[in-house]
DNA sequence: GTTGGGAGAATTTTT
DNA sequence: TTCTCCCAAC
């Protein structure tokens, strides 16, 4: 019998024990979020509830993993039956088992942002006249994605679009349709299409949804500050049965909204559920007071929220530092001296972050770190599943997996010199438009129309396939991977890249997964919605080294560091001149800001350069960020120049 | 049809 | 600086 009220404070215990129904948790940064979901699962399990009856929906599926972890580890049992991961993850479930009813295929395959983009690209191709006026597949692919998660026509969105002259619309509603019709043809779902069709299951198919309504007695949704619209209403839709569903959120930190993501869905949360109980969470248990000072006055000027005032816990400690520098070079210095200091002071690499508005804002820092021999790891930009040289290698295993993959196969054949796009769509013909790898029949087809240079190329590629066919070790993926890469791979790779032996290593690292994941189909699907932070996350925690992290601060969401670094706090960067735009509404990068600062434990420095080094060699003046200017100088300790060392 | 060179543009945040 | 796109030569 766990003692609840001994080992919560009193909101965390009400929140973790409450009673069946509707409840709303408002839980500021730093109150114990993630230990009263933990407890709230082990609470139900205690109560009797089966864990395959808890749907616990999460922001990454890191997030997920932990919080099944420190459950088991408290309730023990058979935790890992419960549903968890994220919203889109949660979709792929359903659909797999149910997508026939929408009319999919069971084997359909997710295309990643990459692939979407480029099957985007093709359909403008194929549809406008005049492809050099028209706006790029980024563009393009943004109103797609805007059209899906507010539930909006694309004809709305394409006619609201600032940057589409008006003669040119027609044309932006054939491109769209057609990349529709694409992916029904070749039976694939983009990310947003699983939240769509995970949707449209539950509304249009009555068993599914009475299935899921059913099974699901208790929903438990964490940050539910950043779910969209759809999110939202799959959420209304699972709970509607039992009426058991208990949202974790704190409106202060929804920093997604250009993803979709409506902090109204969390103020409205009462009124769509009556009867709701709310329970507040302002006893911080992270920082120390004088960084909670700092995020309680920054995010105090924006309207529309549910008041909340951080309430520290525990004992008083040094006031956040502000650094003035002069570029971006003497900043990675002082972020660099003051890594010494800290170690100095018995801090670990591990023990501290760099935070920054977007990527590209780490680079001096990187080269600094980098000279100096500091170890660092970075979440960067791309997947570790998006690089090329990963994808190459899949593309070989998707199409084992699935023989009518044709985005597959023409990633696999282009690899081939003398091999193009129209030279893959005509094989593709030839072949039927499938092609199954262990079939001699079909290999010499293609082997037949293969140019001479890429018939040389190839052979080793056939002769590796025959002998896995033949040895039915194929369907393993850590065979076909290292007969690919002897074979063939390896010898690109070379003759592509210069970091060809870091590639290498990311390929070894992959055949490791996939020889440890159950099933080879299971890990092709998962594939694409594994996130770098899933992914970064899991390996630090299986590595001893010890780094300093660098990180933008939305992928920082959720996380604590004893010491943070902000870099880069200065107007136009953060707040960003893009984010923020014409209209002037600067509150979500505000909202930003607050979850940077709160990130921190013991030690926080904001740095400010007054100049940015421009790619061209020119120079930028910078001003202080407006989030520098708001706090009240006396909350912190500010410097001009480099710090001492 | 493919490839590689050269010119040009441009730097948010991610499932 | 780095990536992307377009065009000209194979």
């Amino acid at each position: 019998m766990i003692d609840y009220a001994e080992l919560l404070n009193a909101e965390q215990c009400e929140a973790a024990t409450a009673k069946d129904g509707p409840l709303l948790v408002l839980a500021a940064a730093g109150t114990g979020k993630t230990r009263t979901l933990v407890y709230r699962v082990a609470y139900l399990m205690e109560r009797g509830v089966d864990p395959e009856n808890i749907l616990l929906l999460t922001f990454t599926n890191r997030a997920a993993n932990e919080m099944i972890e420190r459950a088991r580890a408290i309730a023990g049992g058979n935790v890992g039956a419960l549903w968890s991961g994220t919203f889109h993850h949660i979709c792929n479930r359903f659909l797999r088992r149910f997508c026939h009813k929408l009319g999919y295929k069971p084997w359909f395959r997710i295309l990643d942002q990459d692939d979407s983009r480029t099957l985007i690209d093709s359909c403008i191709k194929e549809c406008v006249k005049d492809v050099k006026e028209f706006p790029k597949k980024d563009v393009v692919g943004g109103w797609i994605s805007e059209a899906a998660n507010s539930e909006a026509e694309i004809e709305e969105v394409v006619e609201a679009a600032a940057a589409l002259p008006v003669d040119l619309r027609g044309e932006a509603v054939e491109v769209v349709k057609l990349y529709i019709q694409r992916k029904r043809e070749m039976e694939v779902m983009d990310f947003d299409d699983l939240l769509v069709n995970g949707l449209r299951l539950l509304t249009e198919c009555a068993d599914v949804r009475a299935l899921y309504q059913q099974q699901f007695q208790h929903v438990l949704v964490d940050e539910y500050q950043d779910t969209n619209r759809l999110q939202a209403k799959i959420v209304d839709i699972l709970a509607a049965g039992y009426k058991n569903v208990m949202a974790v959120g704190d409106d202060f930190q929804c920093i997604y909204s250009w993803r979709g993501a409506d902090f109204k869905n969390i103020m409205n949360f009462p009124n769509r559920w009556p009867g709701c109980a709310i329970v507040k969470l302002e006893q911080n248990y992270r920082s120390v007071p004088e960084i909670l000072s700092v995020a309680n006055e920054s995010i105090k000027g924006n309207p529309d929220q549910f008041q909340k005032t951080l309430r520290p816990t525990r004992a008083s400690k040094n006031k956040p530092q502000v650094f003035f520098l002069r570029d971006g070079n003497e900043q990675a210095g002082g972020v660099l001296s003051m890594i010494h200091r800290y170690q100095d002071d018995g801090y670990k690499l591990r023990d501290m972050v760099v935070l920054y508005r977007a990527h590209f804002h780490s680079i001096e820092l990187q080269l600094t770190l980098g000279r100096n021999g500091i170890p660092y790891s970075i979440t960067s930009g791309i997947s570790v599943f998006e690089q090329a040289h990963i994808k190459d290698v899949l593309a070989l295993l998707q199409l084992i997996v699935n023989q009518r993959d044709f985005i597959a196969f023409t990633r696999l054949l282009c690899l081939l010199s003398g091999v193009g796009t129209k030279t893959s769509e005509r094989l593709w013909e030839k072949l039927g438009h499938s092609f199954q790898l262990g079939d001699p029949v079909q290999r010499a087809t293609l082997m037949k129309n293969l140019r001479p240079a890429a018939l040389r190329q190839w052979a080793p590629i056939d002769a590796f396939l025959t002998q896995i066919y033949d040895q039915g070790l194929a369907e393993q993926g850590r065979a076909a991977i290292e007969g690919f890469c002897d074979a063939f791979y390896t010898e690109y790779l070379n003759l592509t890249y210069e970091n060809a032996d870091k590639r290498g290593e990311d390929i070894e690292e992959l055949t490791v997964q996939i020889a440890s994941a159950p099933k080879l189909e299971d890990f092709l699907q998962e594939v694409a919605l594994l996130t770098n932070v899933d992914h970064q996350f899991d390996k630090n925690a299986r590595s001893s080294e010890d780094k300093i992290h660098l990180s933008t601060i939305h992928q920082a969401k959720g996380l604590e560091w004893p010491v943070v670094f902000v870099i880069w706090v200065v107007e136009g960067m953060f707040p960003s001149a893009r984010a923020i735009g014409d209209c002037e509404d600067d509150r979500e990068e505000r909202r930003l800001f607050y979850v940077a600062v709160t990130r921190a434990q013991n030690e926080l420095v904001l740095m400010s350069p007054r100049m940015r080094r421009l790619y061209d060699g020119g120079v930028m003046p910078c001003d202080v960020s407006r989030f520098i200017k708001e706090i009240r100088p006396e909350l912190m300790r500010t410097r001009h120049g480099m710090p001492y060392y």
